[in-house]
DNA sequence: CTGAAAGCGCTAACAT
DNA sequence: ATGTTAGCGCTTTCAG
C-alpha cells in the first residue's frame, strides 16, 4: 500500500478497471445507472487503490454548491465562544445547519490589510452577525453573489435580515423603571461606533450608531422617556468598549458617582458588571439601585436580573434557514418578539 | 447593471478587454507581471462587469488548499456551544485559526445513514474532538488523505493527538480525598461507551471505554486508590448519559443513598449537578459531603469547586497549530499538564 | 510584459 | 448499461 505515486483519482480507478470515468462517477452518484456487479467491482478497485470517493472540491466546482454556510462576526473569533448572547445565537445557527446537513464555517476577521476571507471562504451563503451597517464585508459578500442574511444589524434595506423587536423591548424596560418611580436613571452602553471611543455619548453619537440592534435599544429607552414627558438628553449614556462584563463594571464605577437610582444596561453582560460595581461600592440591589439588563442570558437569570428576553436560538436558526431553505432566499420573517422579565434586581425608587 | 447573463468570469473580463485570461489572472495574483496601467484597466473592467475576483472554488481546485480546517465533534453541533469545557477548547482552536487566517468549519454529525460530511467537507485538515477510539470518521478522514489531530481521544498510535495528563490529574484529585481521610467515595461518570447505557459501571466497562480522556481519568482515580492499598472495585462508578449537569444531578440522587462522604465527578458539569443534588437533599458541602470536579471551568470556579485544571485554550490551539504550522504535520507535543485546584468543596472526612 | 494551451477532478448531456 | 465529450473557472509553465 506504499503510495509513491500521486493520489488516486477517478480516472485512475477507471483505467485500472478498463472502464470510463463516468462509470466510476456513476458508481458513486447514480448506483442505478450500472449493474450491481460492475458497481461492486468499481468500489473494490477504488478501495484497493486507496481512492476515497469523488474529490469534494472538484465536485463543488461542478455543482456550484459547497455544502456549508459561513458566519461572519465583528469580533475576534474566540468571542463567538465567549459572549453568552452570541453563543446562544450561534447554537441556533448550528442547529439549523445540522438539520440541513451543511457545515458551519466561522470566518475570522483578519488584521486590516490582509485579503479578506469573506471574499474567499468556501460557502454557499453568509450569516452576518453584529456587523455595523457600513461594514465592507457586506459589500464583498454581495459582489461575490453570495446570499447573505444579517442578524442584529445591518437591517433591510441594507441587507436581508432577521430582526428582533429591540426597540419594543427596550421601551418596556425603561417604562418598567419609570413605573417604579425612577427618574434619576443612567444608561450603560456598549460601543456605538467602531472607533473604540469611551465616554458619555452625546445625542449625535447615539443616533449615528451603525449597529442597528443597539441603536434600536437606545431609541426604545428614549421612546419611554419622551412618552413620560421627560427629557432624554438629560439621561447620561455611558459608553464603553470593548464589550464585556468588565466594560459594565468600569462604566458603572463612573456612573454611580451621579447617584442614579437605576441603571439601564444595554446587555446582560454589562448589567452583571454594573452589579459588580454596585456591590463593590456597598450598594444594595434593588434597595439602593435598580438594574435592568437586556438579552436574558443564563447567567443573568442566575443572578436574578430583571431583563429583556429575546429568542436567541430562534433568531440564529431563522437566519440559517433563510439561507438554506429556499436556495433563492425566502422572505425575512417579521421582527421576533422581546419580553420584559422582571426578577429581583428592580424595585420602587 | 441588470445581469440577465451568467455571472462574469475571468474569461468574460479578458474578452471584454481583448486580453488573455492569464493576464486577468495575473492582475489578481501577480501584480508585478503586468504594467500598472493594464492592471488598472483589468480591475476597472472587472468592476464594471461585476466580477468579484477569482472564484474561490476553482482556485482551490487548482491549488489544493481550501483555507479552512474542520472540527468534528461527537455530539450535536449545538453542544459545542453548550459545554463549558468544549467552548474553552474551541476558543483555543478558533484563536489559532484566526492567527493563521484560515476558517474554522464545524462539521455536523448527521443522522445515521446520511453520507458523512467528514467525507466531503471542504477543509485542509480536521480536529477530531472527543471521538471514541473506533469512530468511523477517523477512518474516513484518513482515507481522504486529510491530516487529522485528535483532542481528548483518540490517542496515538490511533491518531496524532494533543494529549492532556488526565490520569495524573485524576490521581491527584483522588489522593486529595484520601489525604482528607475519605474512604467512602463514589464516582460520577459521563458515558463510558457510545451506547447510551446508564447505571453502575462494572470494571470491564470502565476498561473498555473508547474515550481516552475519561478512561484515563478513571485510571487515575484507581491509581490513587490502589496506591493506598484500597480495593478499587468496591468504589461505585455511576455512569449517566447524555452528558451534562443534569446527568450529575441524577447520578448523585442515586449515589447519595449510599451515604458516601465524598464524590469524584469526572467533569465540572457533573460536579455542579452533584452539588445541586446534595443541596436538594439538605447536605452541606463540604461539611457533609466533599465534591471534586474536573476541568476547572468558570462556573466551577464561581461555585468554589475543588477541581482539576487543564489548559483548555492551549489544548485547542495546539491542535490547530499541528494542522496549520507545518503542512506536513509537526510532532505532537508532550502531554499538557493538569493541576489540582483546591477550593471550598472539599474538607476532612 | 503578454498569450496559448494544458490540465486540477469531476459530472451530465448525449450517444451507442 | 456503458462510453464520449465538453466543460465548471482558474493557474501556470512555456513561448513569443
Amino acid at each position: 500500500m506504499a503510495d509513491g505515486a500521486r493520489r488516486a483519482t477517478m480516472t485512475t480507478v477507471a483505467r485500472a478497471l478498463g472502464v470510463s470515468p463516468s462509470t466510476v462517477s456513476n458508481a458513486y452518484n447514480r448506483p442505478d445507472q450500472l449493474s450491481a456487479d460492475l458497481r461492486a467491482r468499481v468500489l473494490a478497485t477504488a478501495a484497493r487503490l486507496g481512492y476515497a470517493g469523488p474529490d469534494p472540491v472538484a465536485r463543488t466546482l461542478r455543482h456550484g454548491r459547497t455544502g456549508a454556510i459561513g458566519l461572519v462576526y465583528d469580533e475576534p473569533l474566540s468571542f463567538s465562544f465567549t459572549d453568552p448572547a452570541a453563543v446562544l445565537c450561534l447554537r441556533g445557527v448550528a442547529a439549523a445547519c445540522e438539520r440541513h446537513a451543511v457545515g458551519l464555517t466561522l470566518v475570522p476577521r483578519l488584521p486590516a490589510g490582509a485579503p479578506d476571507l469573506v471574499g474567499t471562504a468556501l460557502v454557499d451563503g453568509l450569516v452576518l452577525y453584529c456587523l455595523p451597517a457600513d461594514d465592507d464585508r457586506l459589500r464583498v459578500a454581495r459582489e461575490r453573489g453570495l446570499p447573505v442574511v444579517a442578524v442584529d444589524s445591518p437591517r433591510p434595506p441594507l441587507a436581508p435580515a432577521v430582526t428582533v423587536d429591540d426597540r419594543g423591548g427596550a421601551r418596556a424596560a425603561a417604562r418598567h423603571l419609570l413605573d417604579l418611580g425612577h427618574r434619576r436613571v443612567a444608561v450603560v452602553a456598549e460601543r456605538l461606533a467602531a472607533d473604540g471611543w469611551e465616554g458619555t455619548a452625546p445625542r449625535a453619537r447615539q443616533d449615528a450608531n451603525p449597529y442597528d440592534g443597539t441603536r434600536e435599544r437606545l431609541a426604545g429607552y428614549r421612546d419611554a422617556w419622551e412618552a413620560a414627558g421627560l427629557d432624554w438628553d438629560a439621561v447620561r449614556v455611558e459608553e464603553r468598549a470593548p464589550y464585556g462584563r468588565d466594560a459594565g463594571r468600569r462604566a458603572a464605577r463612573d456612573l454611580l458617582a451621579d447617584r442614579p437610582t437605576a441603571v439601564l444596561a444595554m446587555s446582560d453582560e454589562l448589567a452583571l458588571g454594573v452589579l459588580d460595581a454596585a456591590a463593590a461600592r456597598g450598594l444594595r440591589v434593588p434597595g439602593d439601585l435598580s438594574v435592568v439588563g437586556f438579552d436574558d442570558t443564563p447567567s443573568a437569570a442566575a443572578a436574578g436580573l430583571t431583563t429583556v428576553a429575546q429568542p436567541h436560538l430562534e433568531k440564529g436558526a431563522a437566519a440559517a434557514r433563510l439561507l438554506l431553505d429556499l436556495p433563492g432566499g425566502a422572505a425575512a420573517p417579521p421582527p421576533l418578539p422581546t419580553r420584559l422579565v422582571v426578577r429581583t434586581s428592580t424595585a420602587a425608587s
